[in-house]
DNA sequence: GAACCTCTAAACAAGG
DNA sequence: CCCTTGTTTAGAGGTT
């Protein structure tokens, strides 16, 4: 998109098309030297793990477009959505809690996402324009979620909630998409009264849209169910009703086995008044001294008078049907949702790990301006290296929020300023033992970082050894150097004069780069000894070698995004997966520790020779000698160091193969 | 504050 | 003369 000179760093990244630049709103916008605050957020995060947090933000980037449509759409019959006096806290309410806010999400979204994520905003924009009818019905559930919302968002803000009930609408609205609300809408013919129920149950002042609303429903509706042809007043449910009320819920909960998600009955289909888990010590309503029926949190100070509220107020009467129904309808969106996603997820999955060859979904037009045929050789020889996210069912939605973004923010200042910290030298220790950096990172995001604008999180020293290292006789020309740059990384496509003055400035600045006269002019080396030498002191300086990195080149917001988005979706990866395993883990501590070190690692694992997939950690710690046999070293341990960052899940020889394949490569040029 | 690391920028030289 | 390669210096920001 936009052009930068030679000498100087722009400030936007090409990928920045879409508008999303103003999205980091913690970078700076001039300077660009503040960029990475949680400079060592950055670190590992594979393709997958983009993915699956892409499908996150996706899900989230559609209810949240839906809520402006609702908001701000003059739908036909159905205007009555503007007047809706909550609509714009609403749309904080959707976020408030355990979703991701808007800025969070454009700081977590790598360029990438934010294109996927506009393409399907775009799909779903489509779609409402299919019909009025839908508009107008997604627009009623919406204020349904609207109200319920606002009320649990006061009641939260007071502290007075937790984040259950939110929980399940968010779900509900992340459900939410146009054929599944059709479907929703022929499914459960009642919602109106559910609705209004709502609107009741929560003791909201409907006289501005309560008539509206009943007016946009469909009128088969108000026949099936008495419920929601009630005036705005209390429920006057005759009890012929809530037989038919109690039969139907009945019905649901048998039918569909969302018992299991549905607690309000607790195990079963048994009537509200049942008394038999309510004398359990932990009812699945009452927690933290509050009633969890969904928009109630009466305070209760124990089991008793929780169950005295939850008979009193909670009794089978339409109210409590209707909340219980719309519950209901949650799960069952929630459960088809679950399962598009989760299908769809394989599909990724499946995609991604049984076709090598083929394109990825990262791979975007961002700029191929230099060594083309170098980029597509190498995409389609670097497949792979991706570890094995989640493909349960569990993984895309429910437990994803919570975890990651408890732990992401503690965990990744915890590591970004060193503190002190008796983990501190485990931490580090660990890193080192499980992964290389530079090969893990690059083996799992090879793909990201050849055709996305971000800088590597690396140091140049440590890249050009990797390069060096990385290639069949462990020597390079300076020329050979910049093609590897150019060829695994888009960022360094651009910017030639700054980087690669960089590169050469390295060469002739580090001892570990040893210049050697070759038959063919002068190659490059590494002196291992060397370059081991300068270590220490290099890892205790990562994070901020990534600050510097992220901002010297003015990609602080970027970079910011990207190392969010990496830090985020690696740990809630690893939060939600139980496949991940200690490499994953291991990896993930990489994200913080230092990120040029990795390289030495390679080395490291060389050195002793065992390949173990899973780990072949110990003995790393003076891997001094390798240069003396770097050869055949070197290429054992490469898979090794491939496989330290992943999970052992990966498809296998192959993905080693097309690795090393790469390094040929460079004779193209 | 010193030492150290890294990055950027620039000047300069040598060779093709 | 231009470009590439290689060396060197200087300054800035950051961490320990």
């Amino acid at each position: 998109m936009m052009v930068e000179s030679a000498s100087e760093t722009i400030r936007t990244t090409p990928s920045n098309q879409n508008g999303v630049s103003s999205l980091s709103s913690q970078s700076d916008g001039g300077g660009g030297r503040e960029g990475g605050s949680n400079g060592d957020t950055n670190g590992e995060i594979s393709p997958v793990d983009l993915l699956h947090l892409q499908q996150q933000q996706a899900l989230q980037a559609a209810r949240q477009f839906l809520l402006q449509q609702a908001s701000g759409l003059n739908s036909p019959g159905s205007n009555e959505v503007k007047q809706s006096p909550v609509q714009v806290p609403v749309s904080m309410a959707m976020m408030s809690p355990q979703m991701i806010t808007p800025q969070q999400m454009q700081q977590i979204l790598s360029p990438p996402q934010l294109q996927a994520l506009l393409q399907q905003q775009q799909a779903l924009m489509l779609q409402q324009q299919l019909g009025s009818k839908q508009l107008a019905f997604q627009q009623q559930l919406i204020q349904m979620q609207q109200l319920q919302q606002q009320h649990i968002l006061n009641l939260q803000r007071q502290g007075l909630v937790p984040l259950q009930p939110t929980a399940a609408m968010q779900s509900l609205q992340q459900a939410m998409c146009p054929s599944d609300l059709q479907q929703l809408w022929k499914e459960v013919s009642g919602v109106p009264s559910a609705e209004d129920a709502l609107k009741q149950a929560e003791g909201l002042d409907l006289s501005t849209n309560s008539s509206n609303s009943t007016s946009a429903f469909p009128k088969a509706a108000s026949a099936h169910i008495p419920l929601h042809s009630l005036p705005n007043g209390q429920n006057h449910t005759p009890k012929r009703d809530r037989a038919r009320l109690f039969e139907w819920i009945s019905s649901f909960t048998k039918a569909d086995s969302g018992d299991d998600h549905v607690p309000l009955y607790s195990k079963g289909s048994q009537p509200p008044s049942s008394h038999h888990e309510e004398l359990s010590s932990s009812h699945p309503l009452y927690g933290h001294g509050e009633c969890k029926w969904p928009g109630c949190e009466a305070l209760c100070e124990d089991m008793g008078q929780f169950i005295k509220h939850l008979n009193n107020e909670h009794a089978l009467d339409d109210r409590s049907t209707a909340q219980c129904r719309v519950q209901m309808q949650v799960v069952q969106q929630l459960e088809i949702q679950l399962a598009k996603e989760s299908e769809r997820l394989q599909a990724m999955m499946t995609h991604l790990h049984m076709r090598p060859s083929e394109p990825k979904p990262f791979n975007q037009p961002l700029n191929l301006a230099s060594s083309g045929s170098l980029l597509k050789r190498d995409s389609e020889a670097y497949p792979e290296g991706l570890p094995h996210p989640p493909t349960s069912a569990a993984t895309p939605i429910t437990p994803l929020r919570q975890g990651p973004s408890v732990i992401s923010s503690s965990s990744l200042h915890t590591h970004s300023h060193s503190h002190t910290h008796p983990v501190g030298p485990i931490r580090r220790r660990n890193s080192d033992k499980y992964c290389t950096p530079i090969a893990s990172e690059l083996a799992q995001n090879c793909e990201f970082y050849k055709n996305a604008d971000v800088r590597p999180p690396f140091t140049y020293a440590s890249l050009i050894r990797h390069a060096i290292l990385e290639s069949p006789d462990r020597q390079l020309t300076l020329n050979e150097i910049y093609n590897w740059f150019t060829r695994k990384f888009a960022y360094f496509r651009r910017n030639t004069a700054t980087w690669k003055n960089a590169v050469r400035h390295n060469l002739s600045l580090h001892k570990c780069f040893v210049r050697v006269e070759n038959v063919k002019g002068a190659v490059w080396t590494v002196d291992e000894v060397e370059y081991q030498k300068r270590r220490p002191p290099k890892m205790t300086g990562s994070p901020t070698l990534v600050k510097n990195m992220i901002s010297g080149l003015g990609f602080g917001s970027l970079n910011a995004s990207y190392q969010a988005a990496l830090a985020e979706s690696s740990l809630s990866l690893l939060n939600s997966s139980p496949l991940v395993t200690p490499p994953s883990a291991a990896s993930l501590n990489m994200l913080h520790v230092g990120h040029d070190d990795v390289s030495s690692t390679v080395e490291q694992v060389n050195s002793n020779g065992s390949c173990s997939p899973t780990l072949s950690p110990q003995q790393y710690s003076h891997p001094v000698h390798v240069k003396e046999e770097p050869t055949e070293v070197e290429e054992d341990s490469r898979p090794v160091s491939l496989l330290a960052g992943v999970t052992h899940s990966l498809p296998l020889p192959s993905d080693e193969r097309d690795l090393e394949e790469d390094l040929p490569t460079e004779e193209l040029e």
